[in-house]
DNA sequence: GTCTATACAGTGATAGAC
DNA sequence: GTCTATCACTGTATAGAC
């Protein structure tokens, strides 16, 4: 056997670290097999695509982390016990965050770009925007701050990132079309998720265990 | 005048429809040259790029919407008394939703299309993973609702919808690395806006009023 | 099977004539 | 302002070498 990788594995390799970097628009086919050490046409030989090649990408990482959510998951639920609320949401989410904010000494380094990639189409169009509407989330950071008081400013930009990310997704992804209807569920989950964080945190975010619960 | 608006906004409207039909990387400038009944150089000459022409289509609609919330946030706060919680969240949520999920018969017919091609980067790729890893959704949808019986099965999936993309978009966009705090922060969260609404609104989705907070 | 060289139609962008 | 012609580059397909 060699040292160096199958063809196959330094495209895949070379993909994921361009992707991150670049995005998957901006990057050609010939950038990556340039840098894997390997022909143009080698990519739609393994792969068929660009197309799938992404894909084959993104699969490889979230194989690992749907695997290690249902693993806690299963743990979880073992001995017949069902667990609790929180338990479960922990299943669904520690792992994830795992793999985009913990530790970078391992093929999940660049899921976080990666995810940034898939998230918005083109980096510049989303920071645009970004920039262009920031005035509009400071005054709402402002008026929640005012009508509940007891956040510090950095939990209460995270709370309002978890509000709008619900949002946003629900905007691109909900199917019914009663938007009054969704728009009060929405409102009454965040709010309700907002007094949560005021009323069971310290007002600095000193250690803490999960007690609400129990 | 005419009766056909200048060029630059049939191409606006061209674009804005192709778009939403068929994704921004799918979607040539000669396409959109063609549907606008405008020669191919006019994009840059009036836009600069394909990118900035992407912009402006958004900038077009997100202005409308940004300018609908800040004059409901000055709504609530006129009178120098200080909005209640739901009514700032209510003037941030309602007027997007309202954007995308609302009447079909304006200009808002391709906003939440166009939120769609701006979420995932193709159709395609985002399909395709969500119908991989469906099963672990429905575990998870599952596994709360014997956490947490009483909501319908129409509720408890939008729920989730909320915490996925809260999720998905905290793990895109936040810049803190201390993935345990921000997961702690999430799974509270999570947890009481799904309590919220087993226990305020009624087991299937009569109307009601938000009183929770009066 | 694995990989390479090469060709092809279509892309966004631009310079310069009108 | 608008248009034509042209550029370098893209993803894809295929024929054939090893």
């Amino acid at each position: 056997m060699t040292a160096t990788p199958a063809t196959c594995d330094r495209i895949l390799d070379a993909a994921e670290r361009l992707f991150a970097e670049e995005g998957f628009y901006a990057t050609s086919l010939r950038q990556i097999t340039q840098a894997a050490e390997a022909n143009l046409a080698a990519v739609n030989y393994h792969f068929g695509s660009k197309q799938a090649l992404i894909l084959a990408v993104f699969r490889r990482r979230l194989d690992a982390l749907n695997k290690a959510r249902l693993a806690r998951l299963d743990q979880a639920q073992e001995g017949n016990a069902a667990p609790e609320l929180e338990d479960v949401l922990e299943a669904l989410i520690v792992p994830a965050l795992a793999f985009t904010h913990g530790s970078a000494d391992d093929g999940h380094r660049f899921m976080r770009i990666l995810m940034r990639a898939f998230a918005d189409r083109d980096d510049q169009l989303h920071r645009a925007l970004s920039a262009e509407y920031a005035h509009v989330m400071r005054r709402f950071a402002s008026a929640i701050a005012t009508a509940l008081p007891g956040l510090s400013e950095r939990r209460l930009r995270r709370q309002l990132d978890f509000i709008v990310g619900a949002l946003t997704y629900t905007m691109a992804e909900s199917t019914s079309s009663d938007a009054r209807e969704i728009a009060d569920d929405l409102v009454q989950f965040a709010a309700a998720g907002l007094r949560s964080a005021v009323s069971v945190r310290h007002p600095d975010g000193a250690p803490r265990t999960l007690e609400i619960h129990s």
